[in-house]
DNA sequence: GAGATGATTAGCT
DNA sequence: GCTAATCATCTCC
């Protein structure tokens, strides 16, 4: 059921973004099994992307883990508050990730309102990338971590969404990176309800 | 060792 | 729509 090893391994970052909605991320952190799929992702392509933390090849304590090989998981603190998740992808020494910004859960809904101090189950609850790691238990314990482990992975449960469904745009938040912040690197469900921002 | 800043969100107007 | 919250990380000195 999980992804096997290899399908990190394509280099197409882009088209693997596209790939993974419709995907059922899963995590099982203190025995609490939460999840599922994929409705929005946005392609972070390594040293040439202005983007992404590591363009221009930097390396730093904190970058070093999009350059291992795909398959392992990328979570970093934004602003000081927002923890974020990402799936690294390529081979080792490319350093790609793709940031997963929102999902539509399917199991263990009570556990992640918990999480979220929530008591109705609102669609923010795992609605933009802040949300879905808090909602998910991910935090910087869980950065690279294998996604063959029991801790977190990702399953193909044989949904594909028709190219009709799903939109491609612009990616949130990355004003700074000059013309790369308008390549359009985010993928999205349209119309549903678990997506972030711009939602047509 | 100090200073600036961000792949954001929630809450109020 | 606007803004405060809040801190690890990076960049120099």
């Amino acid at each position: 059921m999980k992804l096997p090893e290899s399908y990190y391994h394509n280099t197409d970052t882009v088209a693997l973004s596209r790939d993974l909605i419709g995907k059922y991320l899963f995590t099982c952190i203190d025995g609490e099994l939460t999840g599922g799929y994929i409705v929005e992702t946005e392609a972070y392509t390594g040293i040439n992307d202005k983007a992404a933390h590591s363009y221009g090849g930097k390396v730093t304590p904190r970058t070093q883990t999009m350059y291992m090989q795909g398959g392992v998981s990328y979570v970093y603190l934004c602003y000081g508050i927002h923890e974020m998740f990402n799936i690294v992808v390529a081979e080792e020494g490319q350093p790609h990730a793709i940031l997963i910004r929102a999902i539509q859960p399917t199991d263990g809904l009570d556990v992640m309102m918990r999480r979220r101090n929530l008591d109705t189950p609102k669609p923010n609850i795992t609605k933009g990338p802040g949300s879905v790691a808090k909602a998910l238990g991910i935090s910087r314990k869980i950065n690279a971590m294998s996604l063959q482990s029991d801790i977190i992975w990702v399953e193909d449960r044989g949904l594909t969404l028709p190219d009709a469904e799903v939109a491609a745009g612009p990616r949130i938040g990355v004003d700074y990176a000059g013309e790369d912040a308008l390549l359009p690197y985010r993928f999205y469900v349209k119309g549903n309800i678990y997506v972030s921002k711009p939602n047509k």
